[in-house]
DNA sequence: TTGGTTGTTCGTTC
DNA sequence: TGAACGAACAACCA
């Protein structure tokens, strides 16, 4: 599930190897999740590879972007010269031919090609995406200050505001999970309950564990263990705080996680260090 | 075979 | 006026 890391993982990769090919062509082989004519960026080149929030964004200049929002199982795979650059979620895609059935637009570069791929057709490609405008602010750009008066005010649980992309950009359901365990808060308290004790603590640790999916590379899905075998995708999901431990033992206190149902989403936390 | 899973969008309710 | 909430979306896997 690409979130902020994981993006972020792909953004440096492609910096490395993107950044000044130009162009050749597109093949959109899923017109649903192409949100734009693609056309007007052939013959362009690179210039630089951004990230907003979960959003990847490849530049070709004169306010032109190219968004990419990978949802749960979008990823990204470039081919050049029989080396491959990889990101996002992980899959057989990761090592097998492309395209592959699950690959939705073809980027046919001067030096080699990038495959947009997306298993359930969740996620969009678009020039300019608006989605980004409406994004809160990026996590590490924020001062605790601001922090705090975010999250002062929304009555619903912290874990929903802190998810809350129009709130804050970046943080999904692994890294809301993991956050609020280090911050020994109980997911469901009302965002302006807390203390600014706890919301500074909060702010610390949201960036502790982003900083740390990143420094891994990611988290590749728990029951992939081929991806390892290929020496591909990344390694937090060895440094989950409870993300995906329903019954295993607290790594502080060794009470069984718990998990529940929140927002339509899994909610993992210590019921003994997270009161 | 069915239910669980995910982020965002959209419609409804307060 | 807008916050809050939940269903819908798609497709795979256990």
């Amino acid at each position: 599930m690409p979130e902020l890391p994981e993006i972020e993982t792909v953004k440096l990769q492609l910096q490395k190897t993107l950044v000044g090919q130009k162009l050749l062509g597109v093949e959109v082989l899923s017109p649903k999740i192409v949100k734009s004519d693609l056309t007007s960026l052939v013959n362009k080149k690179v210039e630089g590879i951004e990230r907003l929030g979960k959003v990847l964004l490849i530049s070709f200049g004169e306010k032109l972007n190219l968004g990419f929002h990978f949802k749960m199982t979008g990823q990204l795979v470039l081919v050049e010269k029989g080396k491959r650059v990889v990101g996002g979620h992980p899959t057989v895609d990761f090592w097998g031919p492309m395209p592959s059935r699950h690959t939705r637009v073809i980027f046919k570069f001067d030096k080699g090609t990038l495959y947009f791929n997306d298993q359930r057709l969740f996620g969009w490609v678009e020039i300019n995406p608006k989605f980004v405008d409406k994004l809160g602010p990026e996590p590490f750009e924020l001062t605790k200050e601001k922090f705090v008066e975010i999250f002062s005010k929304p009555k619903k649980a912290i874990k929903l505001a802190l998810m809350d992309q129009e709130k804050l950009s970046g943080v999904g359901n692994i890294y809301a999970n993991d956050a609020l365990w280090e911050a020994k808060i109980d997911p469901r308290t009302p965002s302006n309950k807390l203390s600014v004790e706890q919301l500074e603590l909060l702010f610390e640790k949201t960036k502790l564990v982003l900083k740390e999916g990143i420094k891994y590379g990611g988290a590749t899905a728990a029951d992939a263990k081929y991806i390892d075998l290929h020496g591909l995708g990344g390694h937090y999901q060895d440094h989950f705080r409870v993300y995906d431990r329903e019954g295993l033992p607290c790594l502080v206190c060794k009470t069984k996680i718990e998990k529940f149902v929140m927002g339509g989403r899994g909610t993992y936390y210590c019921p003994h260090c997270q009161k």
